[in-house]
DNA sequence: CGCATTTCTTCACTTAAGTGAACGAAAACT
DNA sequence: AGTTTTCGTTCACTTAAGTGAAGAAATGCG
């Protein structure tokens, strides 16, 4: 199972047997069940998660209504955006299947960081790297229609729409969810 | 002139004069005419930009129409997600009005990170920060109505509804500009 | 200065998303 | 197993965005 987390990081820089078991030491996994919450409105937080296996969302309740705004998978990585701007977080993280995490926090971090100053590096290649792709999906979002946006997810990440339930998925996709279902309905009727 | 980027720079690392003058010497400054195109779709390029006056914008020919997906003004920096993925861009880069701004390509800041290693915790640094704030724009984008993002642009950013034409801003919102004209009209009527 | 182009608005019409309610199916709970 | 809650779909109706066209206003250029 670390060996995800190993061959993740190996993406970005070598990494030595002495920096894997400095890693291991920090004892970092966990394992979360479904539906469990990782962090909640109001709360103020410095975790950061790696998703080894299962999925994890984050959402927002607006009007009382759950509004979920992005799913993270096996190798995504996801640090909230209040970790960042250190305020009280205005949204939710909550696991959508039962999980197997990398938890990790900014003293971590700092001490990783100063011990191996290759991970310095390795992070601002990651964020480099997760904001163009955040960039592409963005302008993609706005760019394209509900419907196209369905299809691509369909395309891109056709696993989403097995693993997750409608509604979640419906304002993924910026709609609700009887949008949603009409707009299947509609597909289908295409084809034929 | 110059004052802008390193006020910008001490946001994040403390400066030294010498390192001033190194930057200096690099000659980042640029004066680009509005209408000007700095990237096109298909080609390749390792430029970033710093906005030191002015406005530019990034956005996508689809089916012949102009799309604009975002705006960059004083203060504002842009690194095209093609100059990440090194992959062609699929999107263009021009200027919305008479520019001042500092071009750095990666060579350059290659150079400058391993002369001055605190360039790669700022850069670090400031893609977090840009990650985050992204992501929070994406969230609100996803999470409201066409209405909503544009009274929450005239509340975040009014002085683009200045500066930059309405069928660019439409787009900006998700929408056509037909339909922002419409909305406007809308919103005045309510307020009566 | 006047002509041409671009930009913005308006209109009539079409299409799709939002809303509220109702129903059946599936899942969770005991 | 049976009850309760959650979830997904469907329906009728409302509202707003998309489309295509036309005209007015502003801008740019010779």
């Amino acid at each position: 199972m670390q060996d995800i987390l190993f061959d993740f990081i190996a993406q970005y820089i070598p990494l030595t047997d002495e920096e894997k078991s400095a890693l291991l030491s920090l004892n970092i996994f966990r394992s979360v069940k479904k539906g469990s919450i990782l962090l909640e409105e109001g709360q103020s937080s410095n975790e950061s998660y790696f998703v080894l296996r299962g999925c994890i969302r984050t959402y927002y309740i607006i009007d009382g209504e759950e509004k979920t705004t992005a799913f993270y998978t096996e190798m995504d990585a996801l640090t909230p955006h209040c970790v960042i701007t250190k305020t009280p977080s205005d949204c939710f993280v909550a696991c959508v299947e039962d999980c197997i995490l990398t938890v990790s926090n900014a003293d971590m971090e700092a001490e990783v960081n100063s011990k191996f100053p290759k991970f310095e590096i390795m992070c601002r290649k990651l964020s480099e790297e997760l904001l163009a792709k955040q960039r592409i999906d963005f302008d993609a979002f706005k760019t394209s229609s509900p419907e196209q946006r369905y299809l691509n997810l369909l395309q891109k990440r056709p696993d989403l729409l097995q693993r997750v339930p409608q509604h979640q998925l419906a304002s993924y996709l910026g709609i609700k969810p009887q949008s949603l279902s009409r707009l299947r309905a509609r597909l289908v009727e295409k084809k034929s």
